[in-house]
DNA sequence: GAGTCTATCAAACGTTTGTTTGAAATCAAA
DNA sequence: TTTGATTTCAAACAAACGTTTGATAGACTC
């Protein structure tokens, strides 16, 4: 049956996202899906198989639990960047009923396995070419390098959110997603990137303008160098 | 001899790093230190408080190779927060020579172990005290939360580029710091921070000194709700 | 140099693991 | 009902693992 497939993609998905792929037993995934232990062989290839198919799922569990957002002709841009942050962390850094959800695909980000490159393909790939798509009307005249940066910042920004998670707690007693919640959280995200953004596109046009150095000289370049060796 | 004990921590942390603990076996890590299979239970009590000393022999390690700047009162908050950026790019993000010590003490963080707390004790919380502190510069009149807020920030986008590099390779090719070296990196982040700050300070002072709402309004709080269920 | 403590070693132990096996059960079509 | 394919099941298998063992060699004290 079908059925049998499905409760073990369900059962492996929490497991897995808790203890890890090597440290997670056949035998306790098919115990918590009430099957039979040969069932996860029959029904996929082997072990490693099975993990993929499980982090497959997750990810597409993820997708349509928080869809990414579709916005009409008259969003503006800095309403888009609201809302892709809070699309970002309701994704990974929320504990919201399926918490493992973030930390299964989080745990791909840091030990990848063969499941890393789908991952990224259906899951990454479409967030970051939104955010850079927004990125587009925000920066209009910046570079790619640029883009790529500050899409760096942001995504670095959200996705602490569940990295640091388990630091945070272990550093001030809470994280701050539960100090917080998540709609502060995505504005202070979205309010420190777009007054950055805001900085480099002055900062960009007052350069063109007028070609004069030494005008607007801010903390850009430092003296000290610093750290490696 | 104590020469071995420290020939089998030096031989765990790559391999720790690389493989995860499940993944790693004592007889590989003895067979690359070239000690017996025996030594590490005769050393170490057993395989996790080996893991453990393994953990706190590279955060040492990486203190020590790139120790935490000291300035002198000369110093702006501005170069501070410079040279901190650049430390923490150079401790967890680079891949110079042992490029595993910010990959086993990023496991740590991403999935505590029994390690979690004498880690964050010895390697994280120092950080996150001096960040504090010139953030306290940085942002005199700021309440705790907000220097909370941007210190999260800050540390989400230098994490990023430790945590997020395998993802960075196949989803670009190639990672940020490759591309654009530690400097690079952290110039973007100092400026873009910072940016992110005068903009917070200057909205605070107008906010205080008039009263009057309406004034400087900008996207901070835009209409759309979005994500959660 | 005998005695004692420490360190190293090859070998083996017992457990856990993913996987396979062959029989039983279930179901669909003829 | 019979037939045949699919799915489930308890049991067993072989490999890999962390750990222990008992012997051996060295270092040091008296």
């Amino acid at each position: 049956m079908d059925e049998t497939r499905l409760r073990l993609l369900n059962a492996a998905g929490p497991i897995f996202a808790e203890r890890g792929y090597r440290a997670t037993t056949v035998r306790e995934i098919s115990q918590e899906a009430g099957t039979n232990l040969a069932a996860i062989s029959y029904h996929f290839e082997d072990k490693e198989g099975f993990y993929i198919a499980a982090v497959k799922h997750a990810a597409q569990g993820c997708m349509d639990r928080v869809p990414l957002p579709q916005w009409g002709a008259a969003v503006s841009a800095e309403e888009k960047l609201l809302g892709f942050v809070t699309t970002f962390l309701n994704r990974v850094a929320v504990d919201h009923d399926p918490a493992w959800h973030g930390q299964l695909l989080m745990r791909e980000m840091v030990l990848p396995t063969r499941a890393c490159a789908e991952f990224v393909r259906d899951y990454v790939r479409p967030m970051h070419g939104m955010l850079l798509g927004v990125l587009c009307e925000l920066m209009p005249k910046s570079s790619e390098k640029e883009r790529w940066l500050t899409a760096l910042s942001i995504v670095g920004q959200c996705l602490h959110h569940r990295v640091g998670q388990a630091v945070m707690i272990e550093l001030t007693g809470e994280t701050a997603v539960a100090a917080f919640g998540v709609k502060k959280l995505a504005e202070h995200i979205t309010s420190f990137s777009l007054a950055a953004i805001e900085h480099a596109t002055k900062l960009r046009s007052s350069k063109s303008k007028l070609a004069a150095p030494g005008t607007n000289r801010r903390v850009d370049r430092p003296a000290r160098k610093r750290g490696s060796r």
